[in-house]
DNA sequence: CAAAAATAAATGAACGTTCATTCATAATTA
DNA sequence: TAATTATGAATGAACGTTCATTTATTTTTG
């Protein structure tokens, strides 16, 4: 038997609305009256949990941001070589964004826009080390290009994000095998 | 002596001002009245020009989408050889994207938001059909990858804005040599 | 070529609506 | 029942948009 308390029954309510509200509409047409509906919850409620409507969506973005690089690592070993634990990851990253495609839309609006502010933002970077790790490794090893790693993420990971938005508004289909052309793309691209 | 219209000068002051203050606050905190003291406008005078608020916003983005295409294929020629070709434009594209900060952030902003509407949405991707010619004769000639250009587009240009990005919030700095890097990375990623 | 008339362009105060936020009250819990 | 949690109507600020009016430009007239 599981207990979970009733305010994170209702925490996951509101980041759920507020992921999907801010998703189809956008942040200037997420009204915290909206979001109040969509979680079951009054308006006043909100401000119980957060400060206002930015503090609401700076925490959404880090909860979002955690469970998405949580997962990213979920069955990722120190041990493993370069290339089978960026092809770990990456395959990782790759299906939450294909499979949770409104939290994944959710965080590409939020890189991409100044709807968050920068400590959330540094925040949300954290749990990312292990990546970072890996590829200072690899470049040590002479596997992985020597530059830096805001250009690794550039040209390895970033463009998924690219394609889910694609695959979203019906342009591609991407299946098992598109995947992993993306994934080749993505590996000649950082490798030696 | 060249003449400007009256009207045209009042847009551009327009599309200026909804560039940099959609840019710096995102749309939700780029009231109308805002954009027009900016443009030195009355708030009455942006409804002579355009229908209404996503009127303003979509003609912005096509007009900006339409310069950074433009730019792109400045100095194009269709004979080219596909590595020529391609980092030709790759260089205009990272050249605009890096020098033209503002209008680049926008077209950022609005590629991965619900901003702009599907129609503008296509009306932007007209002009970059010689980009997509080039890639498809690349790939009979067998020199680049059998993917989608979408994939394509995704692992070579799409990064740019990432990198683009990252400058813009201090986190790196872009020298000639990183421009160079990111571009051995693009190509890498695209040619067989 | 002035002066007058007509048209066009631009203004900004005002309107109705929507929004984030508050707070007096109610429900729930322990 | 005392304390905690939740409510939702109320609030005032801010928004997009309108429109009666003013200003600028063009056309017509004598």
């Amino acid at each position: 038997m599981c207990t979970v308390s009733k305010s994170q029954i209702k925490r996951e309510a509101l980041v759920k609305a507020t992921v999907n509200l801010v998703n189809n509409n956008g942040f200037h047409a997420a009204p915290m009256s909206k979001i109040a509906k969509m979680a079951n919850v009054s308006p006043g409620t909100i401000y119980l949990y957060y400060k206002n409507k930015q503090d609401l969506i700076n925490q959404v973005y880090i909860e979002v941001k955690t469970a998405f690089t949580k997962f990213a690592f979920k069955d990722y070993e120190e041990n493993f070589s370069v290339e089978k634990g960026f092809k770990n990851i990456w395959k990782n990253l790759a299906e939450f964004k294909l499979k949770e495609v409104e939290e994944a839309m959710f965080l590409s609006q939020c890189d991409n826009t100044p709807m968050i502010d920068e400590p959330s933002r540094k925040e949300g970077l954290k749990h990312l080390q292990p990546l970072l790790d890996l590829w200072e490794r690899g470049q040590k090893e002479g596997i992985i290009k020597p530059v830096s790693p805001y250009m690794l993420y550039a040209f390895s990971i970033y463009p998924i994000a690219f394609l889910m938005n694609m695959q979203q508004r019906e342009l591609i289909k991407l299946t098992p095998a598109h995947v992993n052309d993306a994934y080749e793309m993505a590996w000649s691209s950082i490798k030696i």
